[in-house]
DNA sequence: TCCAATTAATTCCGTGGTAGAAGTAATTGT
DNA sequence: ACAATTACTTCTACCACGGAATTAATTGGA
C-alpha cells in the first residue's frame, strides 16, 4: 500500500509522462527534498526511470525528467453491453495493443464470467489487473443494476477474481469512461468537465475539481431524457425530444428508415448524410441542434466550461460539428466563456479504455506491482 | 493561521453544535489521541467550551460534548443589489441578530463604499469581519463583472477594508449563499446538492463533494436562461420560456398584470393565487411547472439527489409545491432515487447570511480570534 | 455497598512524513 | 577559468499522528 504522496509522484509521472522534478515537486504539493525522498526507492525498483531528454536552450543545469518505466504493466479493460463484450489490452498509460470483442453468448453473470475468461485468454498473456464496465448503477464494485444485462446486486468482480486470479474492479461504464478522460485525456488540461457519450445510449458523466462525482446518481442515467426539443420524436419511455429520443444511433435510425423505403443502420445514415442526401441530413441536422443544446446544458448546469463527447456515436460530430458548436453557442448564457469542446474520436474504443484506466487506478492505489518492480 | 486540522475541528464543533469528542474524531477523520491535543488549546483559549448536557441513557461514561463558546464572534454579511444594500448582523453560527436594509444612492464603488460603511456603523457594534455578496462574476475577492453595478475589476474588499479597519471578503451571492447552505443547512447531512434561487433573477449554484463549485462559471448565471417551456413568454435576452421569462418576480407580475388591468408586485400575485384567484394561479401554476422542471434538470445534470430552494421569491412552493414536485418527479428519470427538495424560506435574508458566512469562513482560515480569545 | 462492565477521554511514546538550510551537480556565458 | 544559473540531494530537526496503556465517570448487578 503506498501513502498518498507515493501515489500522488507516481500518477502524476504516468499521466504527465516526463516531467522533471522541480514540475513534479510543485504539482504534487511537496518540497523537493521530499520528492527526492519519495522518488528514490521507485528509481532503485525500477517504475520510474530517468529520461535523457535534450531539454535545450535554457541556462543552468539540464532538467533529468522521470517517467514511468515503459513497459510497466499490462491491464485489460472490458465493456459489456447486452450483447457484446468489448475488451482491450493496454500498457500502464491505458494505451491500447490489443482490441477485440465477440457476441454475448449468455446474460448469466457465471456464464458472462466463463466466457470473458476464456475470450482474455485467448488474446493475451499475463495482466496485472482487469478492469470490467457495465451501464446502470454500481457501488463499490458490486453491480447493483446492471440494465442491459438484467443483473441484480451481482459480485462480477469476484466472480472473475476467483477465475482469472488477479485483482478485479467493477465500475460503471460513465465513470469509467471519466476516469480516463480524467487521467488521460480532458483532465490533463482541466480540472472539471462534463462528459456526454453518445451511441446505443446516451451517457452522463461530471467530473468537479479533479474528481469524478460518482454517487449513485452517476451510473442512473438520469441526464439521458433530459428534454431538448419540444416537437421531437418519441424515446422508449414517451418522453417528446429527450436526449435518448434524439442521439442514440436507434434514433437516427428510426427518423431516417421513416423517410424512406428500407431501414438503415446509423453508420448509413450518416455516411448519406455526408453524401449529401438531404433527408439524412434533416436527421443528422436534427441531432446536432439537440446534442448542441445538450452540451450547453451540462455546460451552464454543471458550471464547467469544458464537455467532453465520446462514444460510437461520435462521428455525427465530423459531419456536423459546427451546427452543435453554433447550438451550444446559442444556448450559453450571455457574456460566458465559450464551451470548450473536446471531442474523443476513438469511439468504442473509449469505453473499454475507460475499464482498464479503472484497472490502472487501482493497481496504483494498491501498490501492487510497484515496489516489486525488478 | 490555524493547521488543517485545526481548522477542520473548530469548523465541525461550530457546524454540528455541541458534538462528542468521540463523534468529532471519526468526522474529522482523526483517532482520539489526536483530538485531544488539538482541542485542549481552544478549551485553555476559551474558543470551544464543554456542554453540561444530560445525555442520559445510555450506559459508560457520559460524553462532554464540546461547542464554540456562545458569544464567540460577530459577523455582518451584505447583500448589495442593484439599488438596495441588504445586512444582516450574526453570531459565529451566522445566526441573524440584526437585519436591516436601505437603498443605493449611488453605483460608484467609492460611494458604495462609504454608503455601507456609515450603514454598518449605524446598524452595529465592533465585528470581526465583513462579507459582501454581489450578482457576477467575482474571482479571488475582486468584483471582475458586477453586473447589477456595472462594477469591472473594483476591489470593494479593499475599500471596505480600509473603511472599516477589518477584513472584508467579498463573494458571489449565489456562491456564498451556497457556502451558507454548505455549512448550515442542507450541507449539515448531505455531501453535495444544487441550489436554485429565485426572486429578482434566477440563481444557481452547485455544491460536489462537500465542496462550493467556484468556478468562473459559478457567477455567471449561465442556468438562468436554461430552456423550460417551449412556448413561454420571452425574456428580456428574447429567450421564450427560460428559467428567467418564468421564474423572476418580473415574469409573475408581468404574466398576470397582462391577464388584467392594472400592474401587480409579485407578493400581490401570489396572494391572489392563494386566495384561489384563477388568472393569479394561472400565472403561479406556470411558474410552477418551470420551476419543478428546472429542479429536476438541476438534479439530472448534476449528479445530485437534493436540491435546494432559496431567494425572496420562495414563496412559490408554499402556493405551489405539490405541483413543483410532481412535475420535478416527471422529468427525474426512470427508476431513479427521488429528488429530495429542501425549502429555504427564509427569503432575502439568507442572501445577507450568505455574504456573513463567508466572512466567518475567512476568519476561520486565518485563525483570526480563535487563538486570542479570552 | 462494592465490584464488574462499559464507554469516554487522556497520557505516554515511538514512528514517519515533511521542509529548511546547506551542499553538490551540471550546464551557459563571458 | 570563473561567475551565474538552475536542478537536485543530503542532513537534520520538527511535529503531527496514532497505538497502547491508563484514567475517568457512569450503569447495573450481587
Amino acid at each position: 500500500m503506498l501513502t498518498d504522496s507515493e501515489l500522488a509522484v507516481v500518477r502524476e509521472v504516468l499521466i504527465r509522462g516526463p516531467i522533471p522534478r522541480r514540475d513534479l515537486a510543485a504539482r504534487v504539493g511537496l518540497s523537493s527534498p521530499s520528492l527526492t525522498r519519495l522518488v528514490t526507492p521507485f528509481l532503485a525498483s525500477g517504475l520510474l526511470v530517468e529520461t535523457s531528454e535534450p531539454d535545450s536552450g535554457a541556462v543552468g543545469r539540464p532538467t533529468r525528467p522521470l517517467t514511468v518505466r515503459s513497459d510497466w504493466g499490462r491491464f485489460a479493460g472490458v465493456k459489456i453491453t447486452g450483447d457484446r463484450l468489448h475488451c482491450v489490452v493496454t500498457d500502464g498509460r491505458a494505451v491500447p495493443l490489443v482490441t477485440a470483442d465477440e457476441a454475448l453468448i449468455s446474460h448469466g453473470p457465471e456464464q458472462v464470467a466463463d466466457q470473458l475468461a476464456a475470450f482474455l485468454r485467448r488474446i493475451t498473456g499475463e495482466i496485472d489487473a482487469l478492469g470490467v464496465s457495465v451501464g446502470g448503477v454500481v457501488a463499490d464494485g458490486l453491480v447493483v443494476d446492471g440494465v442491459f444485462l438484467g443483473w441484480r446486486d451481482v459480485d462480477f468482480g469476484a466472480l472473475m477474481a476467483a477465475r482469472l486470479g488477479i485483482p478485479v474492479v467493477t465500475e460503471n461504464d460513465v465513470v469509467a469512461l471519466a476516469e480516463m478522460q480524467r487521467w488521460f485525456g480532458a483532465g490533463l488540461s482541466t480540472s472539471g468537465f462534463a462528459l456526454i457519450t453518445i451511441g446505443v445510449g446516451v451517457g452522463y458523466g461530471l467530473v468537479v475539481d479533479g474528481r469524478v462525482v460518482s454517487s449513485r446518481e452517476a451510473g442512473a442515467g438520469l441526464a439521458a431524457h433530459v428534454r431538448l426539443l419540444e416537437n421531437g420524436p418519441e424515446c422508449e419511455l414517451g418522453h417528446r425530444g429527450c436526449a435518448d429520443s434524439l442521439l442514440t444511433s436507434r434514433s437516427i435510425e428510426g427518423r431516417y428508415s421513416a423517410l424512406t423505403t428500407r431501414s438503415w443502420t446509423a453508420d448509413e445514415v450518416l455516411e448519406a448524410a455526408a453524401r449529401g442526401d438531404e433527408a439524412a441530413r434533416q436527421v443528422t441536422g436534427e441531432s446536432a441542434l439537440a446534442l448542441g443544446r445538450f452540451i450547453a446544458l451540462a455546460a451552464n448546469l454543471s458550471l464547467q466550461s469544458t464537455v467532453v463527447l465520446a462514444g460510437d456515436g461520435i462521428g455525427l460530430w465530423a459531419l456536423e460539428g459546427d451546427r452543435m458548436q453554433e447550438a451550444a453557442s446559442a444556448d450559453r448564457g450571455p457574456g460566458a466563456d465559450a464551451i470548450h469542446i473536446e471531442v474523443d474520436t476513438s469511439g468504442f474504443a473509449a469505453w473499454a479504455r475507460g475499464a482498464a484506466v479503472v484497472a490502472i487506478q487501482h493497481t496504483l492505489r494498491c501498490g501492487q506491482g510497484m515496489t516489486g518492480v525488478v
